[in-house]
DNA sequence: TTAGGGTTAG
């Protein structure tokens, strides 16, 4: 060990023997993390509840709840502050099991919760199945005496919007005797959240004081009630943006399929100097892979490294996807390999995107890999493989997945599952077995199966079994252009030429147009 | 020493 850094661990540990003034903190944010933890382990008489909490709370931030558990296990005393430490700890886990095992505990060991208390149960709880106790702890709350809690407050009208409870919601904001900024933009968001827009905006044109804030949640919730156009004139009237309100407009119209309006105001975003980060990166990758601009991904991917944007395991699968989607399937393979953390989204795009590039031993190999990972596969992961072995004419390996979903998965096929198997069967020429499973299938087949159907029947010049997906097809969607340009096709192979011309002039009449494939390459040209 | 309001993927 060098002199200099003996020098430092000494100073880190003189720092550490001044337990009453030192705050364990910064030594677990720096390098003396496990310094700080071997000196706080091995000196039990330090260990005063003020230090444990330091500790506790150190350990929350730096998403150690595994570790912080352990040592809220091990303190034979606590306080409120300790309990609180543990659920937010639990709460950024995204564990609203053990935050409700945990306040369940810390009321039964008798201690009082305070505002922190309620306001962190309360968020942990949104969007899941523990939503219905949020009338229960608003009772709570009133027996003791916190409902003029602004943290309070907001916390409860975020709950009440997550079940749904409009009147409920309103009722609390009214009873906050202080209202502050915060809370009426909980409000402003609760109501664009149930739809109310209306009620939201006029919230918003009463409030005092409005932040950037205010103005986002604004914004945010005219996209997500499909008001892009509002929106837009609500965030060209911003007098200061940050990231956040760049992303939420950027993001409004990705989800809104405009992707050139999305890449237009990001480069309008990096003219007015403000910096994007993973959240930004995430949306307009993905705006760039719904038009299919390789070049502009390509320079989306380099602005991400040259600002050193630290590594997101939701920009980065937000990367392989752009990349398979824009063709580049060998750039999305190498991002993919070089990704430090993979979920089941990621695995499930680079099988989705190998599957797509027709590369179905790749998409396959993938999914041994994952489940070897130990990665859970989902419904999306089997559309995918099913739709490689599709492409690739693998039928029994298609059938074997198949039949595992439920059996080695647990997972019930859906219509979308039955479609893939209609395809592989029909691609492969098997329309007998395709169609027995149309009969079969536990669903009423929809367009897509019978779209599948009709175009294998093209592709194997099945005339009889065609015409009778069309009319099944058509009972379901008239004038679907798959229709006429398959029989056309099919009657054209068999030299039926008076029936040609007949399809071909239904389709003029009806201005339906046959879909125009077009390659990857060929829509590079098609972007500016 | 603990808490609230606006943003991302298949």
């Amino acid at each position: 060990m060098r002199r200099l850094e003996r020098t430092l661990l000494l100073k880190n540990y003189r720092q550490l023997c001044t337990l009453s003034k030192a705050s364990f903190s910064p030594m677990l944010d720096t390098q003396g993390s496990d310094q700080a933890r071997l000196y706080f382990d091995g000196n039990p008489p330090s260990r005063n509840i003020l230090s444990c909490n330091r500790m506790l709370a150190a350990h929350v931030r730096n998403d150690q709840t595994p570790i912080a558990q352990d040592l809220f296990d091990q303190m034979l005393v606590k306080d409120v502050v300790s309990w609180n430490t543990m659920l937010t700890g639990l709460q950024k886990a995204k564990n609203p099991h053990g935050v409700n095992r945990c306040f369940l505990q810390m009321r039964r060991d008798g201690f009082r919760p305070s505002e922190y208390t309620i306001s962190t149960v309360l968020n942990a709880f949104l969007g899941t199945a523990f939503n219905v106790l949020v009338s229960q702890i608003h009772a709570l709350v009133v027996r003791l005496a916190l409902s003029s809690s602004v943290f309070v407050g907001s916390a409860l009208i975020k709950g009440y919007a997550n079940t749904g409870d409009q009147i409920a919601l309103s009722r609390v904001f009214d009873e906050i005797p202080m209202k502050d900024v915060s809370s009426s933009n909980a409000l402003v968001s609760s109501y664009m959240e149930l739809g109310c827009t209306h009620e939201a905006q006029r919230v918003f044109d009463v409030m005092l004081e409005r932040n950037i804030v205010s103005w986002t949640s604004l914004v945010s919730g005219y996209i997500n009630n499909k008001r892009i156009n509002k929106a837009r004139s609500v965030f060209d009237k911003m007098r200061e943006r940050n990231v956040v309100s760049w992303t939420v407009m950027i993001s409004g119209y990705v989800k809104n399929q405009k992707f050139m309006d999305a890449l237009d105001l990001f480069l309008l975003m990096l003219k007015s100097g403000a910096l994007p980060n993973h959240f930004t990166f995430s949306s307009v990758l993905d705006a760039c892979a719904g038009c299919s601009s390789l070049i502009m991904g390509q320079q989306v991917h380099s602005s991400i490294l040259k600002l050193g944007t630290p590594e997101d395991v939701i920009m980065s699968t937000s990367l392989v996807d752009m990349y398979a989607k824009c063709g580049d399937i060998e750039a999305a393979f190498c991002v993919f390999g070089f990704m430090p953390r993979k979920n089941l989204v990621t695995w499930n795009s680079i099988i989705g995107g190998s599957a797509r590039h027709g590369l179905a031993t790749r998409a396959l190999d993938k999914f041994e890999r994952m489940i070897k990972c130990g990665v859970r596969p989902d419904e999306v992961t089997f559309v995918n493989v099913l739709s490689a072995c599709g492409h690739g004419g693998m039928v029994e390996k298609g059938e074997k997945l198949f039949n595992s979903m439920k059996a080695k998965f647990g997972i019930e096929p859906n219509v979308e599952h039955y479609a893939c198997m209609v395809d592989l069967y029909a691609r492969a020429g098997n329309l007998e077995e395709a169609e027995k499973l149309i009969q079969w299938m536990p669903f009423q087949p929809d367009v897509v199966i019978w779209v599948a159907l009709l175009g294998a029947c093209g592709l194997h010049s099945s005339l009889q079994l065609g015409e009778f997906a069309a009319k099944e097809i058509e009972k379901l969607r008239n004038d679907h252009p798959a229709i006429y340009s398959t029989l056309s096709k099919i009657h054209g192979e068999r030299g039926v030429w008076d029936s040609v011309l007949e399809f071909r002039k239904i389709m003029k009449e009806k201005h339906i147009q046959k879909q125009i494939a077009g390659s990857w390459v060929e829509s590079q040209y098609r972007i500016r």
